[in-house]
DNA sequence: CGTTCCATTGAGACCCGTCAATTTCAGTGG
DNA sequence: CCACTGAAATTGACGGGTCTCAATGGAACG
């Protein structure tokens, strides 16, 4: 066997050695995506897989959070809560989804499980190690930022303007978005959050958000299916309506 | 004169080349904070200085724009329109604030000066090259990013769950801390911006916000000043109430 | 001194929240 | 297969916080 067969070789043992990686359904869109398969073992050496049962949570509110995550399967709900428990929340996450940016002392929000979930673990030690050996994978989240922002923005923007029936519109509009994006069948969505969850992301109650969707279905803009599913007969009449068409 | 002397001498020479980096104001807060004396001048040769007056804009919403900035000095809002003309300003630009994360292709939002402003400005291509050149700059980049996301998820909590004196209390805490650590009196906040569009930033109308005021002045919890100032008799009680204490 | 823009104040309406009752549904066990 | 159970979702009646519409007040500027 020559030297470069062997190297060929060696080099498919090591992409044995961080299967994980290599068979990881979430890497095509999370912080991972653009890293070469030297760089890649060297996240999967520094990474834990963990897993979490609904209703779960990776962390609280308030607690010192050492570790940053990255979901692999499942979906997570950040929140706040105020004093009085009123509960706001920050943002669904989904497989790709990167959890750490910001708050590196105390975290700022709760993070729980809505489905079973499997995520990758990282030290904040650890990770900003490789941040710094790995220019590519800084790019990466630098990117993933910028995406972060503008969706938070397009959230404040909900929030402040948009009426609840625009807010819902909205809402599935883009969980759509997201669902076909990985992979999921278009003109439906899956809903794996409950009413509340859903009226607490909107800033709106749980009520406003049931008689919206019985708005929605009588005039034909969605039609509800068993499993927690929603089809969307118009998702572009949708879109419009949440995008405020005047 | 031996050579050290000389390399001091020529080192000297090139803060002079970058003075305006040197005695800016914005440096110690803004994204070339951790820079060196040579990272500063590949920066400083990147950049180009403009200027604005109140009520112009340095980019449209929906325009292509090929720009970041650093803010130097004055302030800036960022706002986002809804076709029926409905306005949600996403956030308030001040010293050493950077601008351009996220929003690569088109521009999300229109930003517009609110005082006469002084701003650095970077093509993205020799910004991005800035990045790959000067691991310190994206480090300091990244870190930047957090503190937005987490001031997004402040603003959305208040949007989402919070009473219009809420938002009004949370608003003035959180300029006059900012102020304070630009180097601003405590116990006092100035308002570069008209009640509108501190209405259009807190989700509420300018008749709100006027009422608000008056509650606030009434009960006093401020004080108004002439020429936008408003004192703070109790900042912490004014803190407790933007955060809704119970 | 008039104009203009901004801020304040008032009266009434409306959207959404609150409170409460009922229905649906998934899961469990008889 | 069906009754039971508890959580989630829906629906209704009512109230309240904020918006809308309108008028007044006030400061900056020519």
């Amino acid at each position: 066997m020559n030297t470069a067969a062997a190297q060929a070789e060696l080099e498919k043992v090591r992409l044995e050695d961080v299967h994980p990686c290599a068979s990881c359904g979430a890497r095509p869109l999370g912080v991972c995506a653009d890293l070469k398969g030297h760089e890649l073992q060297s996240m999967a050496c520094a990474s834990e897989s963990v897993s979490a049962q609904p209703g779960q949570t990776l962390f609280h509110e308030g607690d010192p959070n050492p570790y940053v995550f990255n979901v692999v399967d499942g979906a997570v709900k950040l929140y706040r809560l105020l004093p009085d428990g009123r509960r706001q929340i920050t943002g669904f996450l989904f497989q790709g989804d990167f959890l750490g940016l910001g708050g590196r002392g105390a975290s700022s929000f709760t993070a729980e499980a809505l489905t079973p979930l499997n995520a990758c673990r990282f030290r904040r030690g650890d990770f900003d190690q490789l941040l710094n050996a790995l220019p590519a994978l800084e790019h990466r989240l630098v990117a993933l930022a910028g995406d972060e922002l503008m969706a938070a923005q397009e959230q404040i923007v909900l929030l402040g303007r948009k009426t609840a029936r625009e807010r819902l519109a909205s809402f599935l509009t883009r969980l759509s978005e997201r669902q076909v994006q990985l992979g999921g069948p278009e003109g439906q969505v899956h809903l794996p959050m409950t009413r509340l969850d859903i009226a607490d992301y909107l800033g709106l109650t749980i009520e406003t958000v049931s008689r919206v969707f019985t708005q929605f279905k009588t005039s034909g803009l969605i039609r509800l299916l068993p499993g927690n599913d929603v089809a969307l007969p118009d998702p572009a009449a949708l879109k419009a309506l949440g995008e405020g068409a005047a």
